[in-house]
RNA sequence: GGCCCCAUCGUCUAGAGGCCCAGGACACGGCCCUCUCAAGGCUGAAACACGGGUUCGAAUCCCGUUGGGGCCA
């Protein structure tokens, strides 16, 4: 019998959580759906001086917005590595003890001025041994690894990768201080949590065979790795706020929906065939760690704008309200108390917008009268004929019984007829009227939506703008 | 600098020796539809980094070069 698969995604809570860490914890998310195994959520905050409760409680919002639940991890204890400083100073004292790790006093200074004297004769730097066989009770601490043969790192996305030991050297385990190395704690907590697949980015491939090796010397079956390439920025270099936009919370508050984030951010490296657009659920049944390419990725906010656009459509006005409702109140607008006639609105102008912002921007007209005319619109159209045209047009109105789209589409073409003039230009008209603009949704589900009252009003005031006797 | 990874349209990718003078998607151009803007439909331009092999045949396998990225830091 195998062993559940058990993945872990182990953020480093220095900042909040950006797309590329979330991509790695979709990959491991979807692997455990996928394969019924367990989702675990660690905190690597060894790293005191940049890490902080703010950080953590933005990384597990961030995680919860895309919908990666994780089935061990905080709020529960024991996941945060500075909760297990007792768990890595056990591990080291039985490398030490089975002389698979030894003490080092080689002062830093000393190993610097090697290093660079590796480098110039165009060497890897490699510690000396100097300390290997000196028995010393104190000091940083090195783990003893062999010095002929490789290791070979079966991953499973690149194969495999073989790392000569004349490349590696006997790393540190333990500082001076006392405090443990990441490599060290990574290889403990996996270990610990029972972790039977490591799928991280691929700049820890370099560390993977350190960590099997140490992995053997404490006896313990290494998982498996899968390393997954870094999402890269519009210059190919590793993806970073310099390049723009890059949490993911900064896309929840470009309004960006969560589904087409996931759905991008799988489609990152991942495919399946030619098809873009996944559910959940569909993500969760095809997805394989085999498929995902090895070679980097550059973000590209376009196609998550156009895939958000998709998920917009596909959502009706009442699920938009819902999600509208904190990017109305942060535009300053209160939707109407009739949620029927909140979601007819956002019916109009969904496949409009590709974000949340810009679907409140879309629907601004609805909730508040346009304080401005647009200029070149309202030199075109409120003229003395203008004027003209929307006196006949709100007499028309005026006397209109029924106040549905259709009722309202055949006033204005009999308007139109008797006045001798193509829709557009009272369309237009009106639409400059209504919102301020001259690019909206179907002026005649705006005036059914706007409601009577509220739509002969802006008409009149446009009548006023547009000057002329009455 | 050493080691490691990577290399198909601008971007994400399909492609696991003949189905490929390379398919899809985003973006871009054109046309159609049309009360505007969108949406939608049709359509166009656009790529196998380079050089050697292996093979009857290579985008696909091997070697090298170049370029990019990562780790050591």
């Amino acid at each position: 019998m195998t062993s559940p698969v058990r993945v872990r995604f182990a953020p480093s809570p220095t900042g909040h959580l950006h797309v590329g860490g979330a991509r790695t914890a979709l990959f491991n998310w979807l692997f455990a759906r996928h394969s019924g195994g367990a989702f675990i959520l660690r905190i690597e905050d060894t790293d005191r001086s940049r890490s902080t409760d703010e950080n953590i409680a933005s990384i597990v919002d961030a995680l919860r917005w895309l919908g990666l639940d994780w089935d061990e991890g905080p709020p529960a204890p024991g996941y945060r590595q500075t909760e297990r400083l007792e768990t890595y100073r056990a591990h080291a004292e039985r490398l030490r003890a089975a002389g698979r790790a030894y003490h080092c006093d080689c002062p830093p200074e000393e190993l610097d001025r090697q290093r660079r004297a590796a480098q110039q004769r165009g060497e890897t730097f490699r510690y000396s041994g100097r300390c290997r066989e000196r028995g010393l009770a104190a000091g940083a601490l090195r783990l003893r690894i062999p010095t002929e043969g490789a290791t070979i790192v079966d991953d499973l996305i690149h194969g495999p990768v073989t790392f000569e030991h004349g490349q590696l050297d006997d790393w540190i385990l333990v500082r001076t201080d006392g405090t443990p190395t990441y490599n060290f704690c990574v290889v403990v907590d996996d270990v610990s949590m029972r972790i039977t697949h490591v799928i991280r980015g691929n700049d820890h491939l370099s560390n993977t065979p350190k960590q099997i090796l140490c992995y053997e010397a404490l006896e313990y079956a290494a998982p498996a790795f899968a390393h997954v390439s870094m999402i890269l920025g519009t210059d190919r270099s590793r993806l970073s706020k310099r390049h723009g936009a890059t949490s993911v919370q900064a896309f929840r508050d470009a309004g960006i929906l969560a589904d087409a984030l996931v759905n991008y951010l799988a489609r990152l490296g991942w495919s399946h065939g030619d098809q873009e657009i996944f559910t959940r659920d569909e993500l969760i049944a095809l997805f394989d760690i085999k498929d995902v390419a090895s070679s980097g990725a550059v973000f590209d906010a376009t196609k998550l704008e156009w895939l958000s656009h998709e998920y917009l459509k596909a959502r009706d006005g009442a699920a938009l309200a819902v999600l509208a409702a904190p990017f109305l109140r942060a535009a300053g607008l209160t939707p109407p108390a009739d949620g029927a006639r909140l979601a007819a609105i956002f019916e109009t102008v969904k496949e409009r917008a590709r974000t949340l912002v810009e679907l409140v921007a879309r629907a601004r007209f609805y909730f508040e009268p346009p304080s401005v005319y647009e200029p070149k619109a309202a030199r075109e159209f409120l003229t003395p004929e203008g004027a003209g045209r929307l006196d006949r047009l709100l007499a028309r109105l005026g006397t209109e019984r029924e106040w549905s789209p259709p009722a309202i589409e055949r006033a204005y073409r009999a308007l139109t007829a008797e006045l001798g003039i193509e829709l557009v230009e009272l369309a237009q008209l009106a639409r400059l009227a209504l919102t301020g603009g001259t690019a909206s949704p179907p002026i005649f589900d705006v005036l059914a939506l706007l409601g009577r009252e509220e739509a002969l009003a802006r008409l009149r005031r446009a009548r006023a703008a547009a000057g002329g006797g009455a």
